[in-house]
RNA sequence: CGCGGGGUAGAGCAGUUUGGAAGCUCGUCGGGCUCAUAACCCGAAGGUCGGAGGUUCAAAUCCUCCCCCCGCAACCA
């Protein structure tokens, strides 16, 4: 069996229903699942749920409910925001599910036979209110840095992982795969922080149950992240399904926020190394939203809904504008107005219009439809805009090696921009009243449509559904595939639908 | 001297690695076209590249100092 190409999301922690955060990191993995399909590869594309912890413990109780039945409710909410958002994922892991059970147990104790687990005492500054642990320099004023009330000196018995162990590997790690941590701002971060040195991490908790089980040590449940982290192995059928495992592992990228670079860039690979088991390709973490220029919180009420946005906007172009808006990588402010300009000048005025003014002008010359045209003319305008297309292909798989989306998104925009101008040079509509509907205007027409076909493919990652209505209006019968991104393919003879402009524009 | 990111036209950004004519998108103004979704195409205005000093024939780009904004500072998922 061939590997797949392995793309995770970290899992959702399911004390709150899912926001904009979420939906950015879900739609930027789907985009790059898309592709690596489109490009004919086998893909396991993974979302889900984290569903232990104290915060859920206590959220569930709040809520006169039990923690089980609490997160069951959330999952639900999750699949359905992701159903709501044309996610594509192939499986949806919860950290309740049997697998994870099975898997985590194997995991720790193959970490624990190779001599990495130890039983220790974990101490701290506690307060009992807050039920939190605090280090000296978290304390204001010898103080709970949350509440201000005071604090006392506990220990706790707990289970630690010898992460100290592994600074040198990690490093070496980080010098040897330059691509491990990306991007490179977030790679510098990471070893600034591991160069310090590491502590071995308490990996267990005893003063509350809601948890997976320590094993032959019921007193103690996983600390969540340990347990978190396991699940990308879960779900590639680590302790199932050993040859499907072996198919999929390692992840060839996790897509974090970069909240959790460090759990995903420390952490995750110093456990694997302890386990002996191949290192994830990359880890990738993005930047975050905020709302017309403030921090979005809930106490502010300025929380996008990117759901019933999607309902006003539609789904696809919300994709789009999420891809388009600010590099990956990068943190960007989501606005309304930036919404409705990107969406306005790339779709309905660039994109779409294209379409809706050269189909108009087929069905008005000649029927909607195409039966000859000159695919290698000569002209200058027209090699103006073949220059465009030159080296495209390999541009754009490029940025996708880099999950730079939104620079795929601006060469697509360049070559339909290319085709508007090539109409204005080329004026058809000139030539068809001069001549009527001779081979040259056809053949302008037919590069135009070859354009709308190429762009068509290549939006298909961002806008799965608006582009294959885009290839159904040119006759393509066929889904949207990466080879078929060359120029010259669009089969003639062929009618074109011009229907409803594809792309409305947006007021307000 | 805790660490990191950023300060470039009205807005949002690229360019800084390898110094060498200040660029892109949106907006504004003027023109063209009239096939199209008040669209598309062309052109123009608009910047002392945060500030000061230095290196250099030449600095947004290298060095020094300063100012401002934003994150992070591990067990918080």
């Amino acid at each position: 069996m061939a590997k797949s190409f392995y793309i995770t999301t970290p899992i959702y922690y399911v004390n709150d229903k899912p926001h904009i955060g979420h939906a950015y990191t879900t739609v930027a993995c789907d985009v790059l699942a898309r592709f690596r399909r489109l490009q004919g590869k086998e893909v396991f594309f993974l979302t889900g749920t984290d569903e232990h912890g104290k915060k859920i413990q206590k959220a569930a109780e709040k809520n006169a409910s039990d923690s089980k039945s609490y997160v069951d409710f959330y999952a639900g909410i999750f699949q359905d925001a992701w159903s709501a958002l044309d996610i594509s994922n192939d499986d949806f892991i919860r950290t309740t599910q049997e697998r994870h059970y099975k898997s985590v147990a194997k995991f720790w104790q193959i970490v624990n036979n190779n001599g990495d687990i130890y039983k220790g005492k974990y101490s701290g500054w506690y307060c009992v209110p807050c039920e939190t642990f605090f280090s000296d320099d978290q304390l204001v004023d010898g103080k709970c840095p949350d509440c201000g009330r005071e604090v006392e000196w506990m220990e706790e018995e707990s289970y630690f992982f010898k992460l100290s162990k592994y600074t040198q590997p990690l490093l070496d790690l980080y010098n040897d795969k330059k691509n491990f941590v990306m991007p490179d701002f977030r790679r510098n971060e990471v070893i600034q922080f591991v160069s310090q040195g590491l502590k071995d991490l308490s990996i267990s908790r005893s003063k509350f149950s809601w948890g997976i089980k320590v094993p032959d040590d019921p007193g103690h449940v996983i600390y969540v992240w340990f347990d978190a982290l396991l699940n990308y192995l879960t779900a590639a059928g680590f302790a199932e399904n050993e040859e499907r495992f072996r198919s999929i592992w390692p992840a060839d990228v996790h897509v974090v926020g970069k909240e959790i670079v460090r759990f995903h860039a420390i952490i995750w690979p110093a456990m694997l190394m302890s386990a002996k088991l191949p290192l994830p390709k990359m880890v990738f973490g993005h930047g975050w939203w905020t709302m017309e220029g403030e921090k979005m919180s809930k106490s502010k009420g300025n929380v996008v809904d990117i759901w019933a946005l999607s309902k006003e906007v539609g789904v696809d172009p919300m994709r789009y504008f999420l891809m388009k808006a600010v590099p990956f990588g990068q943190d960007g402010d989501f606005s309304h107005k930036g919404l409705r300009d990107i969406l306005n000048a790339d779709l309905a005025n660039d994109f779409g219009n294209l379409l809706n003014r050269t189909a108009s002008m087929l069905e008005k010359y000649n029927d909607s439809s195409l039966s000859d045209a000159d695919k290698y003319f000569d002209k200058e305008s027209y090699i103006k805009l073949r220059n465009i297309f030159d080296g495209m292909k390999e541009r754009i798989e490029k940025h996708y090696d880099n999950l730079s989306f939104s620079f795929v998104l601006e060469e697509i925009m360049i070559l339909v921009k290319g085709a508007n101008k090539f109409l204005d040079e080329t004026s058809p509509w000139r030539s068809f009243k001069e001549k009527g509907f001779d081979l040259e205007v056809a053949s302008t027409f037919y590069h135009v449509f070859e354009v709308i076909r190429l762009a068509a493919i290549a939006l298909y990652p961002f806008m799965p559904t608006i582009s294959g209505d885009v290839l159904k209006r040119l006759s393509v019968n066929k889904e949207a595939d990466w080879s078929d991104f060359n120029w010259g393919l669009l089969p003639i003879p062929c009618k074109i639908e011009k229907g409803e402009p594809i792309f409305k524009r947006l007021d307000t």
